[in-house]
DNA sequence: CTTATATCAGGCCGACTGACATTC
DNA sequence: CGAATGTCAGTCCGCCTGATATAA
């Protein structure tokens, strides 16, 4: 009413926020949003490239290069040596990799119980189908970005 | 069910998700997250000092410092050149730096229509409730204690 | 040829930590 | 004194763009 034009859903908040808090519980475990979000994805789609797992968190397969040779080197992810087919070569988590996941998970979940705490039990069970909905149109329409 | 059975809210793809298409329709606009979050909070809280802003966008004073020197400089905001009291310098948005809010206000608006394109009026309602007590509870807990 | 992949090389810059002065 | 603030200085690193090689 008083200068509120156009009411915004507080998508920034959102983001700010929540980055930050997931920054900070995944700091002290050595790892950061994109490295979780790449661990996460090789759970639930063992065999995933580089490529894909780059357009999987947004970023550059030069900068997922970079992040999977890391988690090669610290035994979290293996690939084989020569690609199956063509050039790609599909990446597994490995226990260890598993393992730390699993500690990170634990972090994050942390703070999304801290996110969803002012709510009940029938706001969470609808947050959490919204907030899949929202990944979903993100993932499906490709904003102005992407080469 | 190997181990871990709670499911995700899936706050890592949201975040990673989100943040990626605001980066992408912000950078043409030559302007980061931080620098939105930045004009945003003084939009609806002028005189905020450094150190609040910093808060407020979750980033160090030092952070904030940089970028507010600079958005003074390209007269998005000014400060008083001495402290009314203590030393905490209230920022305000010049016209010119409201104008600039107004123009990436739209684009992340973009955002959160596609964001929240898949949803039905209802729905975009109650989401738009429950991302403002999301931002609310993230930013009130602490966040360090406890995992 | 065109497209997609992996990977190396180099650069950018936003954010961080450290340190100091000031003011309540 | 201690706590909060503004600010200068130095550093880091995650991500980017560019370029090369290979495979379908």
């Amino acid at each position: 009413m008083p200068g509120t034009t156009s009411r915004s859903a507080n998508a920034i908040g959102v983001v700010v926020a929540l980055r930050a808090a997931m920054e900070a519980v995944l700091r002290p475990l050595g790892m950061t949003v994109t490295h979780y979000a790449c661990l996460e994805l090789l759970a639930q789609r063992p065999g995933l490239s580089n490529s894909e797992l780059a357009r999987g968190t947004f970023v550059t397969r030069q900068s997922m290069n970079v992040l999977l040779q890391a988690l090669e080197r610290e035994g979290a992810v293996t690939r084989p040596p020569v690609a199956p087919v063509g050039k790609a070569l599909p990446a597994r988590l490995t226990p260890r990799g598993r393992e730390q996941l699993d500690v990170a998970s634990a972090a994050v979940r942390s703070v999304e119980r801290r996110m969803l705490g002012g709510l009940d039990a029938d706001d969470q069970a609808t947050a959490t189908r919204l907030l899949r909905s929202m990944v979903r149109c993100l993932h499906d329409q490709p904003g102005a970005a992407e080469v």
